[in-house]
DNA sequence: TCCAATCGATAAATCGATTTTTCGTTCTTG
DNA sequence: CAAGAACGAAAAATCGATTTATCGATTGGA
């Protein structure tokens, strides 16, 4: 069709405005849908274009506006399910809207956030989707702050007083597993966690402890959370469970942790829900085929992409209205992870095909 | 530090010239690195450039070469651990070398992977790192080919005679499944894979095959392929156990195949590795803390990477020699799911905690 | 001492678009 | 019928860098 001697060197505004007789500024006038042209050069044009196969370089047309139409977008990781699929959405978001995300890995790390910011800085991108490693208050928000970048903050994330927020309504959705574990019968329940991730997660565990406390005042929430990293975590749950702590559920407040959560019930030779009752947040596509299946908070990836991009453009619209802060609900998956107490609880060991591991 | 009134315009290069006193050009050579300056001006430069925080535009650098300093990367998709950390070593590696990665997500679509890639040759990007949906005879390597674009095909493609390719030695790999499996004494083995994958799919059941009837001539290989998508898998195959086929072990050469096959498992109670034997290509996280640990290939994803940005910038840099096809060697991590034939096959149900679902 | 070669640095062209300014026609209107 | 408004399109400026061409000042050798 029409790209005859392609491979080339590909033809600019300047190719289409010869073959086509006209100037360049009439090209860039027609393709940009400007009316003041005459139907019949706008015609000219077109079929320049179509017989050149020319295409906008987008890099030479973002060069003179001020805010390229690129958005970054800034995650902790690309490993999981749920930044995964957000990139997905993030990026079907901001094509529709004519621009290109920019993608990159914060790797969990503060440092590394900030330079990856001073590098979408460096590119003009028009805002910023940040997923920040920690939470609002991190060097990253800060930076955009001082350079006056729009953006918008996801996840890890409640409310803040420069950027727009959206998050999973942690608290809401925790409140709910509080209410089903509670309502299986569970007293005595164990809550694991990350504290540096502190806005959400202290959502998560507030949310479960003040719903479960109401419904049971009596009952009885231990709570195990490791600063830094998710190894830290594994040690403690194991002492916890090394010193004869027996409660009747497990929550995790995010996946790492129910991955940690699994592995130490396998150490031990314990089943799920016999044994003991796991809820994790974050669901997983392996979850529904387990055996059991594990219980798990969804979080509204779709809604939590679409609300941040909209907000961003809103931004980069130039709204100046003060930061909205939303929360999307969550939906809570009960599955065969969760049963009630007492049905068997603490076999000691693995009854059947597996020995408990050393 | 050195941003005093940031926020406003940054400063372009002519700012840091009028600063040092000196011309736009030196203050570009300069930073380039070029020694034809006087050691006294150059100072100045830096002075300058630290005093107002100067950073380079990218995008106004890339402007005057053909080339731009950007990578693009085209997977299949995000959602999966392993594309997840393909794309974050991908984009560690470019931008070791100054390079952006720009990532996007096929999802799946082979139009939508000639969509992306037009975009990004409209970027003029410097090379692609394209993991084709299905192999290297999609449209997206035409459109490539036919663009005299520069690229690397990965992961679901064996060699090409126009790109250099690099894949985990899936045939390799598979022949080590059969070994164990064989091994383990197992005669009647289904495998089941999307056939439309065509190239390593391929690979993976002819290196299986051909390895397990070279250990045991009469032993049965059935497969089961669907060739779209993943549903079709699953109806199959709960008609091949629904007509009482029993094999006493299954090989799934994707991931998403031996979900679906855990799932069927569930669905009739079957448990590895007693009813069951299950091995599965693609590694997971949570493989290892389910009950039973679930066998799998474990696919070399930094090395990978690394070859493939090897490769490419040989080619950035003018490398004109035969395309090279690598293939990388996998891991195969034996797991519980995988046990001898005949420690209770087949027992007819749960045989405990959980009753077969509908 | 004078011309040429060398050195260091500046001016100007360039990349490929967009946007503003300028300019020549045509159409109104007094 | 002439002055001014309206229209359409071309010319030129612009974005922010890199690269080439140019230029002036030393330094060299003859």
């Amino acid at each position: 069709m029409a790209q005859q001697e392609a491979r080339q060197r590909r033809p600019s505004i300047h190719d289409v405005a010869s073959h086509a007789g006209v100037s360049a500024a009439t090209v860039s006038k027609v393709l940009a849908g400007v009316i003041t042209v005459k139907p019949e050069n706008a015609q000219r044009v077109f079929d320049a274009v179509e017989r050149l196969g020319y295409r906008v370089d987008p890099l030479a047309s973002d060069m003179r506006r001020a805010k390229r139409r690129i958005i970054g977008a800034i995650m902790p990781e690309f490993e999981s399910e749920f930044f995964g699929s957000m990139v997905t959405e993030l990026e079907g978001l901001a094509e529709q809207r004519g621009y290109t995300l920019v993608a990159a890995s914060s790797r969990e790390s503060e440092a590394r956030e900030k330079e990856i910011l001073a590098r979408m800085h460096d590119w003009r991108v028009a805002g910023v989707v940040l997923a920040p490693v920690r939470n609002e208050h991190g060097p990253a928000a800060a930076f955009m702050k001082a350079h006056g970048m729009t953006g918008v903050l996801i996840d890890r994330v409640l409310s803040d007083d420069a950027f727009d927020t959206v998050s999973a309504d942690s608290f809401a959705a925790s409140a709910e597993v509080a209410r089903m574990l509670i309502g299986n019968g569970h007293s005595h329940i164990l809550v694991i966690g990350l504290a540096e991730q502190a806005a959400t997660v202290r959502a998560r565990l507030e949310g479960f402890r003040s719903q479960a406390l109401a419904l049971n005042p009596s009952a009885r929430i231990d709570v195990i959370t490791s600063e830094v990293s998710v190894e830290p975590l594994r040690s403690s749950l194991r002492d916890y469970f090394g010193r004869g702590e027996r409660p009747t559920a497990v929550y995790s407040l995010l996946l790492k942790g129910t991955l940690v959560a699994l592995s130490e019930f396998r150490r031990r030779g314990w089943h799920c829900p016999n044994d003991i009752s796991l809820v994790g947040f974050d669901d997983a596509e392996w979850m529904q085929v387990t055996w059991p299946a594990i219980a798990a908070v969804v979080q509204p990836v779709r809604q939590i992409a679409s609300e941040a991009m909209n907000l961003l453009f809103r931004r980069v619209e130039g709204d100046a209205g003060p930061p909205a802060a939303r929360l999307e609900p969550c939906q809570v998956l009960m599955r065969e992870s969760v049963g009630s107490p007492g049905n068997g609880p603490h076999s000691g060991g693995g009854d059947r095909q597996q020995p408990p591991l050393s």
